[in-house]
RNA sequence: GGGGCCGUCGUCUAGCUUGGUCAGGAUGCCAGGCUUGGGCCCUGGUGGUCGUGGGUUCAAAUCCCACCGGCCCCA
């Protein structure tokens, strides 16, 4: 048995949704509100995972986890006039109470800087307050109006931790978004997704934010999705709310703030990254279930089969491995093969007549479907190491699978051709200048991601101006 | 923002053009048997307000309208 990523990758669409609903991730489209689905118990447990993974590297770095209310009145939405203006459209209204109207109309947030803004005003007084290092997880509404895809464009983003990070002045702010970043890039790196990170563009950065960074990474389809950003605020939300605090100096100024997050499109994005045509693939660090072990009754010695399983079992929960036997009766050996290999799971230990009189374990990895022999002895040393394995093994070949669809081109016909034969993202010179990045946006048909946020060396000139380039533009088609 | 396709047992789907034994199949599920090293086979059973509302008609899954929901393409 070989792995391929055909369908994946030439019908992605259709894989997406057949991998969600049948590894029961979740189910999507019955749940009669556009937009909304439900988490199901294997997928929550993918979710649980990710946030604990999540919640450690913050709690680890200062910050402290918090919990606000979902209703955000209108005067304090309209506060910051940026902000409002991005998000307008897209918000959804409670206006009325039982059969009442209510006089002030209550937004189900779309984000949090303002209602936290808003408390900040009243907790923060003074610099030796400061910086505060706040995150929440919790569910976030946008009124989108079509196009919704499970996970990836939903109106109810019912995973969204974001981090909102107050400071004294513009460059400790400067400072929490590399820290940021740094903390988004080890996320990433230990669920194996790849990412390219960029300073989004004047046009496109969060409304109401001095400047966004922005982690993508590029799905099976060559279409790329934005997996995690990061926003300087500046003062704008401050200044909002004139709030002001006191400083060393003795001298009223308003504080920076930060804002960044993460959402369901991270559980997405494992899915689809890692996945191949028998389903999902998920990196030890986040799957339910490390290891399932499937008996292969035979007609002799099928109770001694059974018990030799059990056994194999409880060594290796004993050595705290996430492992289970799958000894229904009803399924046969093959069906319970393609059963865990939808769903993802690491490794399979398959235990039949045969290992039971060599007194062996055959060992199936799910990323590449080899078959090891391991004698029962070297189990767990051999389950560890081969974990560790697959968890390296997914990363590279992730990343040299996301590599492969980023290339330099640098004329405007090569950013088209390229997009069009391929998909993926495609680096142009660029002057630096908006007009320059607007023209790229609106000739190639595409989306703008943005130039480096790693400084990254760059010849040539400009594909639009013909001037001296600066720096790099990444265009893309996106989710 | 513009255009197109679609909605029938839990799931996939036939039927819709040409209204009238068209509500049928597969899969799943339940019971039993035979198997079990990659979705095996056999027997019996369970399961559908044909997305919702309205209209046309003697008669609507089928034709018309609206809404809800899903998918795709273009900008």
């Amino acid at each position: 048995m070989r792995v391929t990523r055909s369908k994946i990758t030439t019908n992605f669409s259709e894989w997406y949704d057949w991998v969600l609903s049948e590894a029961e991730i979740v189910d999507y489209g019955r749940y009669p509100v556009k937009g909304m689905g439900v988490w199901m118990p294997y997928g929550f447990k993918i979710r649980e995972k990710v946030l604990n993974i999540l919640r450690t590297l913050l709690n680890n770095s200062g910050h402290e986890e918090i919990l606000f209310p979902l209703l955000v009145p209108e005067d304090l939405i309209r506060k910051e006039s940026k902000h409002i203006e991005g998000f307008q459209g897209e918000v959804f209204w409670v206006t009325k109470g039982g059969n009442d109207e209510l006089d002030v109309k209550l937004a189900l947030r779309p984000t949090s800087e303002v209602a936290i803004t808003y408390m900040e005003s009243l907790w923060i007084k003074g610099y030796t307050q400061l910086p505060r290092k706040f995150y929440q997880v919790v569910s976030v509404f946008r009124y989108e109006t079509k196009a919704t895809r499970p996970l990836l464009r939903v109106r109810e983003i019912s995973t969204f931790k974001e981090a909102h990070t107050i400071h004294e002045t513009f460059e400790d702010a400067d400072r929490q978004v590399k820290e940021a970043v740094s903390i988004y890039q080890q996320f990433f790196d230990s669920i194996g997704i790849p990412y390219l990170i960029s300073i989004r563009p004047e046009w496109d950065k969060f409304a109401g934010a001095i400047y966004t960074v922005a982690f993508d990474t590029v799905f099976p389809d060559g279409k790329v999705v934005q997996i995690g950003t990061v926003h300087h605020l500046g003062q704008n939300f401050t200044k909002a709310f004139d709030m002001k605090v006191q400083r060393a100096n003795g001298t009223l100024d308003y504080p920076h703030q930060t804002s960044y997050g993460i959402s369901d499109r991270a559980i997405a994005s494992i899915i689809a990254i890692h996945g191949d045509d028998h389903g999902a693939v998920l990196p030890p660090a986040v799957a339910p279930i490390s290891v399932i072990v499937v008996p292969i009754p035979s007609k002799e010695d099928n109770e001694k089969v059974l018990e030799y399983a059990r056994k194999v079992l409880e060594q290796l929960s004993s050595s705290g491995i996430a492992a289970r036997l799958d000894a229904a009766e009803k399924m046969t050996p093959g069906e319970k093969y393609y059963y865990w290999e939808l769903r993802g799971v690491p490794i399979r230990i398959e235990i039949g007549r045969r290992e039971l009189l060599k007194n062996t374990i055959v060992m199936k990895r799910r990323d590449t479907l080899e078959a090891t022999e391991v004698k029962l002895p070297d189990l767990i040393d051999a389950v560890k190491s081969l974990l560790n394995q697959i968890d390296k093994d997914l990363k590279e070949a992730s990343w040299s699978r996301m590599k492969s669809m980023v290339r330099i081109v640098h004329t405007m016909g090569e950013v088209k051709t390229e997009l069009e034969s391929k998909m993926g993202i495609v680096e142009v010179p660029w002057c630096g200048n908006d007009a320059c990045g607007l023209k790229m946006e609106e000739e190639s048909g595409a989306r703008v991601l943005g130039r480096p946020y790693h400084d990254q060396e760059v010849t040539g000139r400009c594909a639009v101006c013909g001037s001296t380039a600066k720096t790099i533009l990444r265009i893309a088609k996106t989710y």
